[in-house]
DNA sequence: CCCATAAATTGACATCCATCGATGCATTCG
DNA sequence: CGAATGCATCGATGGATGTCAATTTATGGG
């Protein structure tokens, strides 16, 4: 099933273009600081980011998918990647699960084994998000 | 103190040159795909970025930054943000805190209030760092 | 068919984390 | 000096999360 690449992947485009649909500015205009220059970003697009960044925010799954990058073709599978990061299979596993639900990496499965990809630019998409906040 | 900005700040770019410095190509040659085409990057290195990103892979912290960016002079207190945030001003303290830390914000204390400022540059090589993954 | 292998799922456990109320600590002002 | 204000810290708590052993679910080979 393509779906969770094609979902995934879309996901993470309207949030550049949405950054700051609701966002909030700050009224409170106390006497400690002037107003503000521009709108934040709005609660809905930061829980998006967030979500997308959480799924990075662990070193496991950092080596995950720069080892799935090092690889030729960017495709591995399991059994290439359970030994050198030095987790159980059923850790890896749960960690590639999470960074497939994240639309960082699409799973394709033949025969016995199941190989990894990479989402080619959802890495530079996220970045672009973060130096956009 | 300028010490929290300098050390926070310092400690972001060499991960950039040692990405892949204790990197291990995957050894495990079988059957099952091709050898690794580049180093991944190293233990030590995800570890740096994975706690880099885990002080915004959080909505409030995401919000917290850019409420930061959005002020004139990129400056900003604790009571600008509580409220438009919904969050417990010591809650925010906290989130604030972890921003510190991270290298992403400094604090200044000018009398009864703390303002709050973006570290110029943080955030771009956070996300250059992500990209290059 | 039955066994071997690869990978996902389950269940359990320990740890971390976001959040809040209460409290403490400066600083400012009357 | 004493009250008030802004902010940090503490302690507690409910929920999320990383990890593994054990089990389950394919898939392929003899």
């Amino acid at each position: 099933m393509g779906d969770t690449i094609q979902m995934s992947f879309i996901e993470i485009q309207p949030i550049a273009a949405s950054l700051r649909d609701d966002a909030v500015i700050a009224e409170t205009d106390t006497a400690c600081s002037p107003p503000a220059r521009r709108d934040a970003i709005g609660a809905e697009a930061a829980d998006e980011l967030a979500r997308s960044l959480k799924a990075l925010a662990d070193p496991a799954r950092l080596r995950l998918v720069s080892m799935v990058a090092a690889h030729v073709d960017a495709e591995a599978c399991v059994c290439d990647l359970t030994e050198p990061l030095g987790l159980s299979q059923p850790t890896v596993s749960h960690h590639l699960k999470v960074l497939v639900e994240a639309g960082l990496l699409t799973r394709d499965k033949r025969g016995t084994w199941a190989y990894y990809r990479l989402v080619p630019g959802a890495l530079d998409s996220l970045a672009a998000l973060l130096a956009a906040v």
